[in-house]
Parts: structure tokens; C-alpha cells; sequence
DNA sequence: CTAGTAATTAGCGTACTTGCTAATTATCGA
DNA sequence: TCGATAATTAGCAAGTACGCTAATTACTAG
């Protein structure tokens, strides 16, 4: 369920956008996404930059709503809640119809 | 004519995506796309942080190519390239389907 | 030419971001 | 229980972003 209560347009859209900033973030979803779920070592080995900071990545990914995480023993399993990234996406298009 | 040539669509998002990261630029897009065109002064009033602020803003939007800015006597008129912006907006949200 | 207006550029301080390595937590397997 | 593995957290250094004020550029008008 994308799209927390409470959480205003306004400051969505801060959080999407400030997420998509970084070029990482942008290649973490997009690999999340299409490998419909992968678990954190996978993204870390298949990113250059070190575990620790792919995890503060994902970290960030996951506090804006656009990743979900759960546990699995000791590995972390993360998902795309895909359909809220392009929701906001399409809405900014939107505006400059 | 938006997209300018020998930008690959990575520098691109790159590009679009850091300039949608601060929430005064995209209020400023917003702005500047439904009214049409838009003087800097304009722009500079109608914000709360200083206008050189604005002005360093508006350069990176001219930069990124989501700003065009013609010079008419000794006023900068700005108008939106929001195609540009809605296509590289649609073709992410495209990605996340 | 001079005063005033539009806007940008220069320069500076603060705060945030991002990268790293080292340390820590938690779990699995023998 | 002990060692290895998965992952995060802590802490620090370097770079970038962003706000401001002051200075500068460029043009208009008298």
C-alpha cells in the first residue's frame, strides 16, 4: 500500500524527488524493480560503491516509501513499490501538460 | 527545441532530476510553465529567499535545459521547455510499469 | 553624463550528502 | 558454543548545495 497517510503531496514529492536525485538510487530501483525482488548483498555486489553505502541507500529508498524491506532470517529482501514512483511521476508530468 | 544534441539520456536524468530536487526550483517551473513566460524579477518577487537565490536557481534550470531565457533591454524573460520536462518525467514513470 | 533599475556574479559560512573503513548486530551451521 | 556470513550502524573526511549580503554589469531615462 504506496503512499502513506498523512504524508502530504507537498512533502512527497520532496521525498521522491530528493531519492531520485542520486544516480545510484535511480539504478537501485530501476534493478529492484525489473528483478521483481532482489536481497541487499545482491544490490551491494552488483554496485560499485561499498556495501555500507549501498545500504544507506537503500536505507533512504526505504524511509520515502519507495522500497519495502522485510527479513528473512538474516537477509534483508527488498521490493519497488513501483506503482507509487509512477504515480508521482506521471502526476509532475502532468502539471506541465 | 528541447533535448539538446550529444546528451545521452543518462546525463539527462542526471540533469532533470538534480534540478527537481529542491522544491524552490520546482515551484519555480511550475510557476514559470502556467504563466507563460515569466521575468526574472517576477520570479524573484514572488519567493521568500533572496533574489540573487532565485537567479542561481534559474541558471541551473537554464543549464539543465528546462529553462529557456531571452534578454529583451535589460530584462531576462524565461519561458518553460516543459516538454522536455513532461517526456524525461513519463519515459521514467514508463520504466517503473 | 548621471541616477536608477534589472539582474547576475562574487564571496562566504553553514549544513547536508556521500564516500570510506571499522565496529556492531543478528543469524546460520557445524 | 564458535566461526562465518548478511547486513547495518558509527564515525569521519571531502565535496557540494544553498542561503545571505555586497559588488558588479547592463541598460533606461532624464
Amino acid at each position: 500500500m504506496p503512499k502513506p497517510e498523512g504524508i502530504s503531496d507537498v512533502e512527497m514529492a520532496d521525498d521522491v524527488f530528493s531519492a531520485l536525485a542520486h544516480p545510484a538510487r535511480r539504478q537501485i530501483l530501476l534493478s529492484v524493480h525489473y528483478r521483481g525482488t532482489c536481497k541487499a548483498g545482491d544490490i551491494a555486489h552488483r554496485f560499485e560503491c561499498s556495501w555500507p553505502t549501498t545500504s544507506r541507500h537503500l536505507a533512504k529508498l526505504v524511509e520515502t516509501g519507495l522500497l519495502s524491506v522485510s527479513k528473512i532470517g538474516r537477509e534483508r529482501v527488498y521490493s519497488a513499490n513501483s506503482e507509487l514512483l509512477s504515480d508521482v511521476l506521471r502526476k509532475w508530468a502532468g502539471y506541465f501538460d
